[in-house]
DNA sequence: CCTCGATCTGGACTTTGTCTAATTCCCGGA
DNA sequence: TCCGGGAATTAGACAAAGTCCAGATCGAGG
């Protein structure tokens, strides 16, 4: 699958093997993320898809990225202070989120190991490093 | 620092040991996180420091959380999928996000190793577990 | 070609946070 | 005590991201 020419009719097999109903709005979505192999945010995918002329309704993208994400096609990754936390415990650990209430507590930081990081991009500096467990209630 | 009592009167002087002038504001939005111990967000903030009659302000409470994080006296914990982006690799791996840019990159799952995770709270399942390094440029 | 459930749509609405111009606070000097 | 002025605070308008809903449309199976 990661060789695949991505083309639209391969994303309509993508979508189906993910047992989502093929519709052309969900093809263009799906060929935008996949053709680009890049993290895009729900925006960015509105303005590539209706990039011609308006064809995607905002409620059909994120209906959409919500649908790609529980059958497992794509990863939400959040990395923008929008709903933040703040935390008087400023000492190294991570956190543990349960996504069903919002409840947030701590992970002891010397039960986390993380060596080998890459090089930081030139003249980058690290702000902090963010381990955080989402876990749910089973089903 | 720890185990000192939750007073206002020692908020003052938690503030101005991190280079803040100690306001009454100030002084009330630390005491509410601090002598709970807990991970509050900016509405839960208001909400307990206004708990009487409405004392204040949001732009208060937000300007306030902002100069703390800067001060290095609280954290910043990003949990809720406000902006997020999606990510079509779903192989495992983590990110380096470059705060100044929003740029987001992929870091192998093989530099990192995680271990001695907690055991999970009853009943619950591991949603993803999401390690975001968060670099700025420096200065 | 019809039917009907699935899908899509525009637009109003909510939530979270930002911005700004005006006001208030408070400290240090006279 | 009174005053000046910079720091801090305020209300409220605004913005960005996402949700919700009722009606319109699509398209596969008969």
């Amino acid at each position: 699958m990661a060789f695949m020419h991505y083309t639209r009719d391969n994303m309509a097999s993508l979508l189906r093997s993910h047992d989502i109903n093929p519709t052309h709005q969900r093809i263009e979505i799906a060929y935008a993320l996949f053709s680009r192999q890049e993290h895009l945010s729900a925006d960015q995918v509105m303005a590539i898809v209706n990039t011609r002329h308006s064809e995607t309704s905002k409620a059909t993208v994120y209906n959409t990225l919500k649908l790609f994400l529980e059958k497992g096609l794509v990863r939400e990754v959040i990395v923008d202070p929008s709903k933040v936390f703040y935390d008087p415990n400023t000492r190294p650990h991570h956190h543990l989120y349960e996504v069903d209430s919002g409840r947030l507590s701590d992970i002891d930081a010397a039960h986390v190991r993380i060596s080998g990081l890459p090089a930081l991009p030139e003249g980058m500096v690290t702000e902090g490093i963010d381990l955080i467990v989402r876990v749910r209630r089973a089903q």
